[in-house]
DNA sequence: CGGTACTAACCGACCGGTCGGTAGGTTTCT
DNA sequence: AGAAACCTACCGACCGGTCGGTTAGTACCG
């Protein structure tokens, strides 16, 4: 091939989210300019503007495509288990393994730069955010009413979790000392612990907390 | 120069660092101009810049500054309780209480704008965080060794209770169905749960005897 | 006491530079 | 050929920061 090979209109578009994402991620979305983005695709910041309608435009299309992922990989694959305690714990590990391990920045940058979206995207995004938070307190509140966990209030339950997982972004590193597997599990575990009522059910054959489940 | 004369400027600097905090905490760092800062305190920008040295030292300033007041009104009055246990919760409850009734904005800044201050005020800053997460840690582990905790690594839990703390200036807005105390009596007990051992923790949980978990 | 010297606090005007964004031409693929 | 991809060159707006100058208050001297 002569160059680079030419890619069809939706692979460059995601190329550019990923990219654009990456950077905002190490230098924030404010701190970045429109030619560091375009510098960091390869490309100058006219040909970047042939592909994208703003930088605001961009945000926005890296947090709905993050959101989309996040669903995607996560929510899809647990919002229909039965079993609430299942349920939880396979969408609090699942979260934690996308965020650690897949580590996909159009999710990092959700939490970080909500400040700088323009009102109606950050209303729709506000939105979806809040349908993951409503299903966890749904299904720890099932929790509490099935008398499996303790009598604490799913909305704090629920925020705590979102803080837990939320804020690894800010201080895991790969490669130290906690490997991502085996933080995930050990974050899950700790909170189910302090989530369910009285001793772990090692009796019955039913979910095991300290079990290394993988999907 | 008169004692009366440095009383107000300290007081003037005081003032300054609290508004700027605050439109910091609004608009974020790299968002809001130094005009913006001048008017939010009552000054033009040339005003502004005959009390602070830049844009960045004032963030520095508004760091150390947050960074004073939490171990002074937080770790100061905990860090000496002989008792573990007591100290962890009676540091996790102090750390909440200041975030969520107090609400010093020079402290949520730290954790929001950490990218944005200069390479040696950041390593500063980074290492005095760095000492409250070793302290954290140090606690979490003498209680797993005397049994008093489950055998968790201290590192995880260390960083689940920063998020879950860390993550309430997201989220948390006061004059909601759940007011400051509740809520950081809630998440004290919460975290506390989740990392005790058998029983519940002292103070206002109803002592039970029941089996011990599997050590 | 008055007057002089000094200073912190503050301002309007301005500067070099960078920003997001664009106009218009050129290359490249089909 | 024609369209999509990409470039060079440029714009107006705004940024952080500075400059020269003003004002109000205080310290000191006679």
């Amino acid at each position: 091939m002569t160059r680079a090979a030419r890619l069809d209109h939706a692979t460059r578009q995601g190329q550019i989210l990923e990219v654009a994402a990456r950077v905002f991620c190490e230098r924030g979305y404010e701190a970045t300019s429109m030619g560091d983005v375009a510098a960091a695709v390869g490309m100058t910041k006219a040909g970047l503007y042939h592909h994208i309608a703003g930088k605001e435009e961009l945000l926005a299309a890296i947090m709905t495509w993050g959101m989309d992922l996040f669903e995607e990989r996560v929510l899809l694959r647990t919002a229909d288990i039965a079993d609430p305690l299942e349920r939880l714990r396979r969408t609090l590990h699942g979260h934690l393994l996308l965020v650690l391990r897949d580590r996909p920045k159009e999710v990092t940058v959700i939490l970080h730069e909500g400040l700088a979206l323009p009102a109606p995207a950050r209303t729709r995004l506000d939105a979806r955010k809040k349908r993951y938070i409503r299903f966890l307190e749904k299904t720890i509140q099932e929790l509490v009413m099935r008398k499996v966990a303790r009598p604490v209030d799913p909305t704090v339950a629920a925020f705590a979790l979102l803080g837990m997982v939320n804020w690894t972004s800010r201080w895991f590193r790969p490669g130290g000392r906690l490997d991502e597997e085996t933080l995930a599990a050990s974050m899950t575990e700790f909170f189910l612990r302090g989530l369910v009522a009285g001793e772990p059910p090692a009796g019955r054959g039913r979910a095991r907390l300290s079990a290394r489940r993988r999907p």
